[in-house]
DNA sequence: GTGGTCTAGACCACC
DNA sequence: GTGGTCTAGACCACA
């Protein structure tokens, strides 16, 4: 796994980001054990807390169950998985949309401009 | 002018992107005198050194030009402020789709999600 | 026999509750013999070492008495039975006049509280 | 203001619970300004960042809002704070009737004894 | 060995 | 001066 992160936001929440992006995508799958706290801040080259600060996010967003002895696993509730996915996937359009819509884009004409970004991508 | 702000980003940030946005809709056309800081931002309800940061970083993006006499105005450039206004709406819908290629839609489901969220808004 | 736990508390604490409960009520009656560690442990699904420092605790309690050739049996006397059920009714009442005293109930406005909360249960 | 704590619980918490307390009785009135981190820190003889996990848990229950930096302020919505108070309220009574039902009181008898370890108090 | 907590001290952005 | 973040290092309960 490859980890890189910048400094315009806490490293904290680009870890969360960039777990919950492999949970959501099944790299992680529901029930899988994840790795200890210690073991991820050494691949990350972060501080153990702040490897913790993020999995206590994790258990928060609900995508992620701690025991308190034997580490954390994946939920086992796919439908927290999907809810996040969807509501991740909402809110990026969402947020383009309004963007396009601010700078005096229609609904067609915003489609046709993602259309054509797409294509020459 | 509603001036709103959040707190999860800096107010001057925010500040940027409003007086940006009028630029680029026309609102404030190429040419014309801004206001004075002392007057925006009383407008806003924030300090003045925190609008004469915006101020400042208007002038970085090559939208406002200041003479230390006359005030500030918007630039004559006229390809400055179009060039800006595409930036901001590819860079929009690039962020976009790259979210979404990231959950796994392909360009197709991309555009067909992007087309029915467009729909039921 | 239902063994659930939570692991908001240690899980030997929890153990150490519910055998306590069963004594207290009378399904294991005073001299009776207890099942073995390992049994037990078994049955709720822990290691048999969380199940050993439970018994531990029961037995500092007094609920429980072990010889070490014939296992544990409840105590024969009765009265320190009765004494701690006693015990755990009036510290559970204890602390719920002392919550709500905090939150401003009086005493009689706490009895109101209690009983409108035990009617529409 | 008296800080005491055991070691039973983590610290942080004790002081969420405490500072809740303050809110919910009206001590610390809603839109009311709280004191800063460090303060409170030095105050409870305790570290600067448990103080300040102690203040992310009340922002989380809603009971404190955070402007990023201009300190933090009691909420101004006195719903949350009434909502809260009755959770804490019926959690507390809800939790004794549980306890004195397995302990085999019936509704009448559990509500006679409350009212007797009220009176001889 | 696991997660959780606490301390100490430092740095930074923001206003 | 405010809150937020990060590091470093230590201790503890639990299983």
């Amino acid at each position: 796994m490859e980890w890189s992160f910048t400094d315009d936001r806490p490293i904290w929440q680009q870890i969360v980001e960039q777990l919950t992006l492999k949970i959501l995508k099944g790299e992680y799958p529901p029930g899988e054990r994840l790795p200890g706290v210690r073991e991820l801040a050494a691949q990350a080259g972060v501080n153990p807390n702040t490897m913790q600060r993020a999995m206590a996010q994790l258990e928060a967003d609900g995508l992620a169950v701690g025991s308190r002895t034997a580490g954390r696993t994946v939920t086992n509730d796919v439908s927290v998985i999907e809810a996040a996915a969807r509501a991740r996937a909402k809110a990026a359009v969402a947020e383009c949309l309004r963007v396009l819509e601010e700078l005096g884009y229609s609904g067609e004409k915003a489609l046709a401009f993602v259309k054509e970004e797409l294509n020459h991508e």
